[in-house]
DNA sequence: ATGAAAGCGCTAACAC
DNA sequence: GTGTTAGCGCTTTCAT
């Protein structure tokens, strides 16, 4: 069996108690029994149980991490980046992945929960605010990333949507472009960007094409249909901005199965800077979302909560950036 | 505070053992009580403390997972693939990324061993064999996933990496190359697909290009790199075989650089049909790893081991296929 | 500075 | 059928 604290005691020749507190730091033992319980401990490979520290509501060490879809490579991405600053506090991730469904949500949320871990990570759409205001109610530190919830004081960690539209669709305009398409998904983050790429047309005194239509989810295949409708509603388009890079190569292959050249004849901004992004061809003209700080500080954030107990919650909104590459191309 | 199952038996007036049995449909208890106890669980919204009844060795659902690289699209899939079965059977994951590096193997290995996972799978490549047989002794059940190790009797689920290479290989021997580069990385499960490659051409009295060398990881500016050296040292060459799709399209791009056409000039054969495979350009002919059923065989096994606490270890070795896409052609 | 004892929430003999 | 009791491994008062 494994080594308990009790085996170290009794080859220390002191109580169960004493162990634990050298193991702990706390309370006052003399330096020989110190040494004495450490070398024991260390002789004899013993591991602590977290199973039973957690009973005596001590920390598992372990954070969920809900996110949408783990083979998504972009929230693949970012899961690693949180996973090693996590390691890096010694913290490990359970990942459930969500696919944007209400009940999947809800039930790795009260999974997660049941197991104890010491915080969440929202990377989910969470569309119904509801779950997360319930999480609120249970005192368990979260911090929410991807979307912001003005309506909750919760913690948040996201990119600036609205900028990033607006840095997409501006470039655009700059390039000459006036009739440019938009295709996200109807998730909170999307609708920011699509925000933002209406203000920097309408700034421009362009006219909002109407047509703007969702795809049903991120597949190149989501992205071809969604842009076949755009050709079939407007056949003077010459850019389109696409909400994350998969669908921009769904964009990218639709226009060269209609025989358009991209970028001459038509323009494609992506968002993410995701490999495909660097792997498409052409390469494609993107917002990169600086994946490795918002790893950091969600994490950082979320510990933070569970070993400070800091109540105070944070909105940290970082900033995306324009990626040029070759898919976008000056309107002739 | 949360409910438990003391204060299901209070409210119930019985004793908690019986709320336990209940529960646990262990024991012989009335309908009467039964209902009542599950009624007044339902009532106060009664969750399971998971870390207690780990104290008593029983499950806790959870089971660990260390891949090489969680943003490697390929092993994102995989684990996802995991994830799904993994919840169909009640189990969460917890990953860990050990950039095939042996001290974050042994360290993660260890880490969860600490938390009591019921179950660990081995998907990165674990060199160093001996953290394996570690494990054998531990009694925690386990499965390597992507490798063999003959040497050892243990659970696996792997593709046969030979038959890999060799399908590959043999596919561009059929289209009259003669002059076939390799690219890979050295692990076990590249080395076999190397070996995969040798015997193709062996088969077909092709002579084996003795500068075979390893990418130092899966990027494509490695893949450049190590094409780079390739074109140097065979001037000749018109086909390469790459062992991920990432590599592939770093061959792609460096032939590109060099101003070799694809496959014109050069045919490639990629592995793991990832996205890039689908998204590049040209779209990569590749060797397709069955992830669904790898992830579905891996999880079943392990469930299998975990819950009927059988010993007998299995090898399951899947089938891997070709994919024909653009990027190999007839040499002329 | 150290130890005895109670208890975290639950399970499993064993009694009744 | 149901309750009593003794732990699982560890933490934490509270004495000493």
């Amino acid at each position: 069996m494994k080594p308990t604290i009790y085996d170290i005691a009794k080859e220390a020749g002191v109580s169960g108690a004493t162990v634990s507190k050298v193991l702990n730091n706390t309370g006052r033992i003399s330096e020989k029994t110190r040494n004495l319980v450490l070398n024991i401990a260390e002789k004899l490979n013993y591991q602590p149980n977290l199973m039973a520290s957690a009973l005596n509501g001590k920390s598992i060490f372990t954070i969920g991490l809900i996110v949408p879809d783990l083979s998504n490579p972009f929230f693949a991405l970012v899961a690693r980046k949180i996973e090693d600053r996590g390691h890096e506090l010694g913290y490990n991730l359970v990942i459930c992945s969500s696919d944007y469904i209400r009940t999947k949500e809800e039930k790795y949320i009260s999974l997660l929960l049941n197991k104890k871990v010491d915080g969440i990570i929202l990377m989910s759409g969470f569309e119904d605010i509801s779950l997360v205001k319930a999480l609120v109610l249970q005192d368990v530190p979260f911090v929410v990333v991807g979307r912001d919830i003005p309506s909750l004081d919760v913690n948040v960690v996201s990119i600036d949507n609205f900028l990033g539209g607006y840095l997409a669709t501006s470039h655009l305009i700059e390039q000459g472009h006036t009739n440019i398409g938009f295709v996200g998904l109807d998730v909170w983050s999307n609708r920011e960007r699509y925000k933002g790429y209406i203000k920097a047309l309408s700034e421009n005194g362009i006219n909002v094409c109407e047509n703007t239509v969702y795809a049903k989810e991120t597949s190149i295949i989501s992205g071809r249909k969604i842009t076949a409708k755009l050709f079939d509603s407007q056949q003077n388009l010459t850019a389109i901005f696409a909400c994350n890079d998969l669908l921009a190569v769904g964009v990218l292959e639709e226009a060269r199965a209609k025989g358009k050249e991209v970028p001459k004849d038509l323009s494609i901004v992506g968002f993410d800077d995701t490999v495909w992004a660097q792997t498409s061809y052409p390469k494609l003209t993107t917002i990169a979302q600086p994946t490795d700080k918002i790893g950091k500080k969600v994490m950082d954030l979320l510990v933070l909560q569970i070993e400070d107990k800091i109540n105070r919650k944070q909105q940290i909104i970082l900033k995306p950036e324009l990626i040029l590459r070759e898919s976008t191309t000056r309107n002739k």
